[in-house]
RNA sequence: GGGGCUGUAGCUCAGUUGGUUAGAGCAGAGGACUCAUAAUCCUUUUGUCGUGGGUUCAAGCCCCACCGGCCCUACCA
């Protein structure tokens, strides 16, 4: 039996979960109910990150404590979480005092190491708040393109980086004054001391490859910046012991709520503590995504290196979820919260949809929500379920047969695919697992469709046979049920209730079930009703917010991209009706030297064709031509305004000839 | 700018250390059945494996270049 501790990332307390989050803690979710099922002593750890500037400024603007605004959110994720079926060993919070000495434990370790330095760090600080301005809460004018109210870090607009100092008229967003460049002594911790050890250690294969590729090319190729890992009063946090007035940085205690959250689990239930994180008996795995990668596989295991903690056996790393293809969109109502999901669908749904869809690899995964109602219907419904709803109702009466019968091989060969299915589901490789398990599905139906139980019913003398082709089919569909277990907890027992025997334990693939009643067959899982993905969508739309300022900006473009762009002065030689088109008019521009173009403008709302015969206008004389319903645009005319009988045509001053080029 | 990943049928993806006519599911087409939540079963169509070079007896798999997509780029939580 192995001893497994399981860990997520710590979502942070500043936010609900949604249907991103839920990747990560289905994921892992499945992976320890796995170990659980195989019989391993797996705990599935997690805990609300809770510390940082960001807390603050929100307890601020909402009148409370930092305090009570954590305990809120750790209750909704808790809420969240557990309606998903996400079965946590514990769930803690790293404002806690079980991480506070863990964190004094590491820390003293380092400072032992000789790892932690100090350094003077130059920071905008904010007079009216009395606080230094992290990255995010400055904006100011970009020192490379120029383009006004960028972050404090890098530019949206031309991607320069540059640190906040650098910024032209920074203000604080935290009081809209003007910040001022003020030093801080920071405490800094010398990982480069340790780069020989993260040379190997994210070499020797506790990281998927292409993050090992990363980290080597990346970081591991020159010395290691020391890291930056404390913050000046008022920081929500932890008060480094030997340095008053300054805190931990909120990625140094994150990480260590792991080990604090496991030492709150152990004080409680009597574990030991030590065998958890001091054992080498124990495998720890990490749960992240490709986002946080460097936090969890360079400073995180210096930390527990320098500290004599166990290094991870396994960081899990995955990519992020797109929704039909796109970011999630809050105005496209795809970003979902997990609370809204949970109003309107299964999370079984979810769980199996995420489970065909997750491999080892760190591939963003998509969400097609058509896809999402059509595969859980055909697998699920179609395919699992339908073979226990298609024969239970057979043998109620009679139950299973005493003895199992000759079937073809199928139980066995559902049986001889558990070590493919057990490895795949170890390696993470949920997709390949269900993949699988579906083929094993795609066998039973059509033997029940070659012995027709249907139509056995009918003759009572095949009563014996009757009874064996559904003991057969009940006994696949339960083998399914177990390979899916993880998965689909709810389903394995639902499964075990129909056939009146105890929940499953892996090995029970094995070992046909006889002679044991069945009882009423009930429906296992609804059908997905795609009109309730629909509403949920709907329900998490949000209004698009309303443009910063008046003048919301096209990005920014070169004097070269500007001069792409042949604008004419043009004579409108024939403006003309046509019947059929609602927007369009057919104009006829004259260039000068009796060069003509066929234009179709969309302004039939604002102008009739009398008013612009003989006008001089501006157009685009290089559009490349459009064929449209009514013929061949070969430009477009320049126009102002909204659109609708707001739409004003420019002309040049008087004086300007037809074909003279607009600069 | 640097770096990681990725590009295979309409869609989602498999394709192990290079080896014979490139696979699956879904969708599409045709048929069967009616026990089952319009579920199931049978048959069947579809691919210049991103582009262009190269290595090799042999390349979707190896090398180079280019094009497209996603992501990271450390005082961001």
């Amino acid at each position: 039996m192995r001893r497994i501790l399981v860990t997520s990332a710590l979502p942070y307390a500043n936010g609900p979960i949604h249907l991103g989050h839920l990747v990560e803690y289905l994921q892992t979710d499945i992976w320890t109910r796995f170990q659980k099922l195989r019989g391993n002593n797996a705990i599935y750890i997690c805990a609300d990150d809770t510390h940082g500037t960001a807390i603050t400024i929100r307890a601020n603007q909402e009148g409370r404590t930092e305090e009570e605004v954590i305990a809120e959110m750790s209750a909704a994720h808790q809420r969240d979480f557990s309606g998903f079926g996400i079965d946590f060993t514990h769930y803690g919070s790293t404002n806690s005092e079980p991480c506070r000495e863990v964190c004094e434990e590491i820390w003293a370790a380092l400072r032992a190491k000789g790892m932690v330095i100090e350094k003077d760090v130059e920071q905008l600080f904010d007079i009216e708040k009395g606080q230094f301005l992290a990255d995010r809460f400055v904006r100011g004018t970009c020192p490379n393109c120029k383009k006004n109210d960028q972050p404090g870090d890098n530019c949206g607009s031309c991607g320069q980086t540059y640190t906040p100092a650098e910024l032209i008229d920074p203000i604080s967003t935290l009081s809209g004054t003007k910040p001022e460049i003020r030093t801080a002594k920071h405490l800094f911790v010398q990982i480069e001391q340790l780069h020989h050890f993260l040379d190997e250690w994210t070499q020797s294969g506790t990281l998927p490859k292409e993050s090992a590729n990363y980290l080597k090319n990346y970081f591991l190729h020159e010395p290691l910046r020391d890291w930056d890992i404390s913050r000046p009063a008022p920081y929500f946090g932890f008060e480094i012991p030997d340095s008053p007035g300054n805190y931990w940085y909120v990625w140094f205690d994150a990480p260590v709520g792991y080990i604090g959250t496991t030492k709150e689990w152990c004080d409680r239930e009597g574990e030991d503590f030590t065998s958890w994180w001091k054992s080498p008996d124990t495998e720890i795995h990490h749960f992240i995504g490709k986002d946080i990668q460097y936090f969890h596989t360079l400073f995180w295991p210096a930390m527990l290196n320098a500290s004599g903690y166990t290094l991870p056996t396994k960081v899990h790393i995955h990519g992020f979820l797109t929704v039909d293809g796109e970011k999630m969109s809050k105005s496209k109502g795809t970003f979902v919260k997990a609370e809204t999901y949970l109003k309107h669908l299964d999370p079984a749904y979810l769980r199996y949809f995420y489970a065909s869809k997750l491999s080892a690899k760190i591939t963003d995964i998509d969400m097609n929500l058509e896809e999402f109602a059509m595969k859980v219907n055909a697998d699920l419904i179609g395919k699992v379920v339908n073979l226990a709803s298609r024969t239970a109702r057979f043998v109620k009466d009679v139950g299973l047969s005493e003895t199992y019968p000759e079937d073809d091989g199928l139980f066995a060969a559902a049986a001889g695919a558990s070590d493919e299915i057990a490895a795949a589901y170890e390696a993470g490789d949920f997709a390949r697992a269900t993949r699988i398990i579906l083929a094993l599905a795609d066998k039973a139906n059509p033997f029940v469709e070659m012995r027709a139980p249907w139509e056995l019913k009918k003759n009572p003398e095949k009563a014996q046979e009757l009874q064996d082709v559904c003991t057969i089919a009940l006994n696949l569909f339960r083998q399914l049920s177990i390979y899916l277990a993880p998965v689909l907890p709810g389903l394995a027992e639902g499964a075990a209730a129909l056939l009146g025997t105890e929940p499953a334990k892996w090995d029970d693939v094995k070992t046909p079930l006889t002679g044991s009643p069945v009882n009423k067959f009930k429906h296992l899982m609804q059908r997905v009703d795609p009109a309730k993905v629909t509403k949920m969508i709907e329900e998490s739309r949000e209004e698009a917010p309303a443009p910063k300022s008046s003048l919301d900006l096209a990005p920014e473009i070169t004097f070269d991209d500007f001069s792409k762009i042949d604008l004419r002065v043009a004579e409108v030689i024939k403006a003309e009706h046509i019947p059929e088109a609602d927007k369009l008019l057919k104009l006829t521009l004259g260039l000068g030297e009796g060069e003509t173009r066929n234009v179709f403008a969309g302004i039939k709302s604002a102008y009739k064709p009398e008013d612009l015969n003989g006008r001089l206008v501006v157009m685009v004389a290089n559009l490349a031509p459009r064929k449209m319903k009514f013929g061949i645009s070969e430009g477009m005319v320049i126009a102002a305004g909204p659109g609708k009988d707001e739409i004003y045509v420019l002309s040049p001053d008087s004086g300007a000839k037809p074909g003279q080029r607009v600069s």
